[in-house]
DNA sequence: TTGACGCATTCCGTTATCGGAATATGATTG
DNA sequence: CAATCATATTCCGATAACGGAATGCGTCAA
């Protein structure tokens, strides 16, 4: 068994630093695949491979348009990973060095007395 | 060249579902590999190599204790996370659908008349 | 010290990923 | 229809990921 397939699974779509990147250029509105390819400096077969993943968990759609086929963003599927990283926050928030939090054990005890 | 590697890397780190389960289960306090082997239902070697990975990121730290090593929580890699999807936040509030986007388009023209 | 326990690592096989090159498909234009 | 442009797909090779089984290693208890 190998990594879990990254169709159908938005986690993975957005392991990729490039499907990461394609995400980002096309918030600024929608894009060609050759323009995409072009602004990332990747190759075509490439840029098309990425935006299939991001296509099949649903994250870009493509438009028809002429000869050329123009991707757009459809973020809705963030938002699951937006809400699950969400869960997170408290623990970040503030320092949660062991040494903080041996620190704030000890002012809080402090304060109790 | 294959999958960027997943260390170092926190978006593929939690790519993997059992390793998202891992650091799930951590919110609610330390545990041992063993003990979350088991409330995983995967094999010791298993968790083992995920907490790997999740040390090597630094989602995770590991204390010693006696012949266990407890594993706590760490998310503060996570922020990073949460700020490049909060970025595409107004893109999933309210919907994005291309008819929508289209009537979206006409209210506005209208209101400009 | 020996044995048991907890965890990490290694080795192995299978599968998936990624980029590149070549090629196929589809639409437009002449 | 032929040529061209834009995109998708396929084939390839190298690499990495994952789980399982076996094993190594350190720690604690008797």
């Amino acid at each position: 068994m190998a990594r879990a397939a990254t169709t159908s699974d938005t986690f993975n779509a957005i392991a990729e630093p490039q499907r990461r990147d394609i995400l980002t250029l096309l918030r600024s509105g929608e894009r060609s695949v050759t323009d995409l390819a072009r602004e990332l400096g990747i190759s075509q077969p490439s840029a098309s491979k990425h935006l299939r993943v991001l296509r099949e968990v649903g994250l870009v759609q493509a438009r028809e348009e002429g000869k050329q086929r123009l991707y757009g963003l459809d973020a809705r599927g963030l938002r699951e990973v937006h809400e699950w990283v969400g869960g997170f926050e408290q623990f970040w928030a503030g320092s949660f060095d062991r040494l903080d939090a041996y620190v704030r054990e000890l002012k809080k005890t402090r304060a109790e007395d």
